[in-house]
DNA sequence: CTCGTAACTGTAAACGATTACAGTTTGTAA
DNA sequence: TTACAAACTGTAATCGTTTACAGTTACGAG
C-alpha cells in the first residue's frame, strides 16, 4: 500500500508537494508531472481515514432507516440522493437488519468521524435512539415524528391530515362504516395513525368502536392478509383505510380470494402511494405522504445546516395529498 | 469535542490507560472507574477516523449497486445484512443516483480506508467499473456477471438456465410463440437474457424472429407498459417472458386495460420473484434468481476472504428456480 | 522482610495525511 | 547586474488514536 511518503520519494519531492498536487494547489508543471507519474507508478491512492482525521471532514452524509424493505424509504432515499448528487457530499445508507443496538452502534461510528451529517428516519420510538441523537457530535436531520425534548432539524408529514382527507373522501363517496388496518403501535406511524383515525371519525360523528381498528403485526402484505383473515366482522364495514399500501395489497388479495368486491362491497385506501398502488387491480387509492419530497427537504436542511451550523433548528411540515384511484370509486 | 487526551487528564491517568479501558484490556478497577467517569463527564466519543487510521480497519463492509429502486437489490441487501449482523462488521450501502463517475468516486473513497471490503453488483458494464475493481486496495466480491479478465470472488446466477426453465414450462403448457420483453441491452442482465432467450428457443426449434424481442427502456413497470403498447404484433405471440417482474407488472396492466386475457390469451412470466409477483392479479409466474441467497453467499465469501486474504478466488453459481403461478396456468 | 512474578501503567512512536511558516527559486524591471 | 515580488517548495507540527516496550506496583511465598 503506497503512502504519500513513497510517492514523494519516488518523485523526488516533498510530501507537502505531493499533497498539493493531489489537492490542486499551486505546483510547477515539472513537479506536477513527476508527482503524477509517481502516483501512477506506485498505484497510490490517498487514505480516506487519514484525510478525514486531519481535515475533520468525511464529505459523507449518512441516511439511516429501520426498514429498507419498505418502498416508501426507497423513495425517500431517492429524494436525498438527488439533492446530494449535485454537491461534494456522498450519500451512504444504513438500514437496520436486527436489533436497535446494532443501529445505535452503527450511527455512533458514523457520528464519530465517518460522516459529516446524519439524516435519520426511525420508525420505532426507542429511547436509545433519542439519547443517541442528542449525544451525536454531528448535525442530525430527523425525518418523521420528533421525539419529545429533541431540538434538531425535522421534516414530517401531517399524517393526521392525510387520514382526514381519506375519511372525507370516503364519506363523500357514501361510506359510513370505516375501519383502520393499522401497523404495529410500537411504531411511530402506527401510533399516530391510530389517534388521527379515531379523531377523524369522531369529528364527523361516525361510529368508532374497538373493532374499528384491525391490528396487523407489521407493515407488510402478509401481515395485512393475515390481519384481515382473522377479522370476523368485515361485513360490518364498508371502507378500510390501511396503514400503508403494502398492508392494503394484502387486504386486497384476501378480498379477491373471498369474492369481496372492491370498491363495490368495500372501499380500500392505502398510505404512501408507492408504485405498487397503480399496479394493483383495482388500482389503489392512496394517501401520498410525499416521501421523496421529504427526502429532498431533509437533504437541503442538512446542507443548510452544514453551511450554517449555528442557526436555530427548523421544523418543516409537508402536506399529504390524496390520490384517488379505482379502489374507492367505481368507474 | 473531547479527545482521549482530555479524558486522560480528567481521570489523571495516561492516554494509553484510557485506550485500554475503552478496548477492554487489563485495567485496575480503580483506573477503570475513573476513566469511565471522565468519559461520561466529558461526553467523550472516540474518533472513528483516527482509530481506522491506526488499526487499518474500519469494520465496515460496503455494498454497492446501481439501482436501489429495484426490489431485487433490496432482497440482496437483506441477505448480506443478515449474514453480517452476526459479525463485528457493519454494513453500509451505496447506490448510484446519477453518473458512473459518482459511483466510482464513492467506491474509491470506501476502498481507501472507510471500508474493509466491497460487495458490488453492477448492472452496467462500464469499463471504468472494471478498472476500478482491479485497482481497489480491499477485497471485492462481485455479484453478477464477472467482466472479462477480472479475478475476484464472484456469485452469479445461471440466468440462462432460468430462461430455459421458463421456456420449457411454456412449451409444456402448450405455448409455441414466445417473445421476450427485455430490459436495456446496455445492462449486463439485458444482454445476457437476450442471448439466453434466443438460444432456448432455437434449442427447441421454436420460431425466433426479430420481433421476438420487445425492447423496453428500463427495468420498470412504466417501461414495460410502454414497450408493450408500442408493440404492434402482440397477437402473433401466445407467451411473454419479461426481463423482470416489474416489466411484467407493466405488461399485465396493459393487457388488462386492453382485455387481453392472462393466461388465456397470452401467458406471462417475470424474473426475480419479488413480493410483487404474488400480489398481482393474476399472480405472476416468475423465475426466482435467488437474490437474497446470492447476498448471503456474497457476504460469506467476503468474510471468508477477510479471514483468509490469500486464498484463490472463488466463483459460485446458484441455480434459478421457476415459481409457477396463475399467469401461465389457468386454474 | 525480601524477593519474584504477575498485573498494571506510562512514554513515545507510529498510522497517513494537511498546512502554517519559512526558505528557495524564478522572472521582471530598473 | 541587481533588487524585489511572486511563485513555488520543504520542514515540521498536527489530527486522535493504538500499542510495543520499559518501568512501576501489588502481592503471595519463603
Amino acid at each position: 500500500m503506497a503512502t504519500i511518503g513513497a510517492v514523494a520519494k519516488q518523485a523526488g519531492v516533498s510530501i507537502a508537494s505531493v499533497s498539493r498536487v493531489i489537492n490542486g494547489t499551486a505546483a510547477r508543471a515539472e513537479t506536477e508531472r513527476r508527482v503524477r507519474a509517481a502516483i501512477i507508478d506506485l498505484g497510490y491512492q490517498p487514505n480516506s481515514a487519514a484525510r478525514a482525521l486531519k481535515v475533520r471532514k468525511s464529505e459523507q452524509i449518512c441516511l439511516s432507516f429501520d426498514d429498507l424493505g419498505n418502498p416508501a424509504y426507497v423513495l425517500m432515499t431517492r429524494g436525498v440522493g438527488h439533492v446530494l448528487s449535485s454537491t461534494k457530499f456522498r450519500l451512504i445508507l444504513s438500514s437496520a437488519f436486527s436489533s436497535v443496538e446494532e443501529i445505535v452502534k452503527h450511527l455512533e461510528t458514523m457520528g464519530r468521524g465517518f460522516a459529516d451529517g446524519l439524516i435519520i428516519s426511525p420508525i420505532y420510538s426507542d429511547p436509545r435512539i433519542a439519547t443517541l441523537i442528542s449525544e451525536l457530535q454531528i448535525p442530525v436531520v430527523l425525518v418523521g415524528t420528533l421525539p419529545a425534548g429533541l431540538d434538531v432539524d425535522n421534516v414530517h408529514v401531517d399524517s393526521a391530515a392525510g387520514i382526514d382527507l381519506a375519511v372525507e373522501h370516503l364519506v363523500d363517496t357514501g361510506r359510513k362504516k370505516i375501519a383502520l388496518v393499522n401497523g404495529p403501535v410500537t411504531t411511530n406511524p402506527g401510533r399516530r395513525r391510530k389517534g388521527a383515525f379515531e379523531k377523524a371519525l369522531k369529528n364527523r360523528h361516525l361510529t368508532f368502536v374497538d373493532e374499528s381498528i384491525i391490528q396487523a403485526e407489521a407493515f407488510s402484505p402478509e401481515a395485512g392478509y393475515k390481519a384481515i383473515s382473522d377479522f370476523k366482522q368485515l361485513k360490518n364495514f364498508d371502507a378500510l383505510i390501511c396503514g400503508n399500501d403494502q398492508l392494503a395489497a394484502g387486504v386486497m388479495k384476501f378480498c379477491f380470494e373471498n369474492s369481496i368486491g372492491i370498491p363495490s362491497d368495500i372501499a380500500l385506501i392505502g398510505i404512501d402511494n408507492i408504485d405498487l398502488a397503480s399496479l394493483l387491480r383495482p388500482t389503489l387509492t392512496s394517501i401520498d405522504l410525499r416521501a421523496e419530497e421529504r427526502g429532498e427537504i431533509a437533504a437541503n436542511l442538512m446542507l443548510d445546516r452544514l453551511a450554517n451550523p449555528d442557526r436555530p433548528s427548523k421544523q418543516i411540515t409537508v402536506a399529504p395529498k390524496l390520490v384517488i384511484r379505482e379502489s374507492t370509486v367505481s368507474q
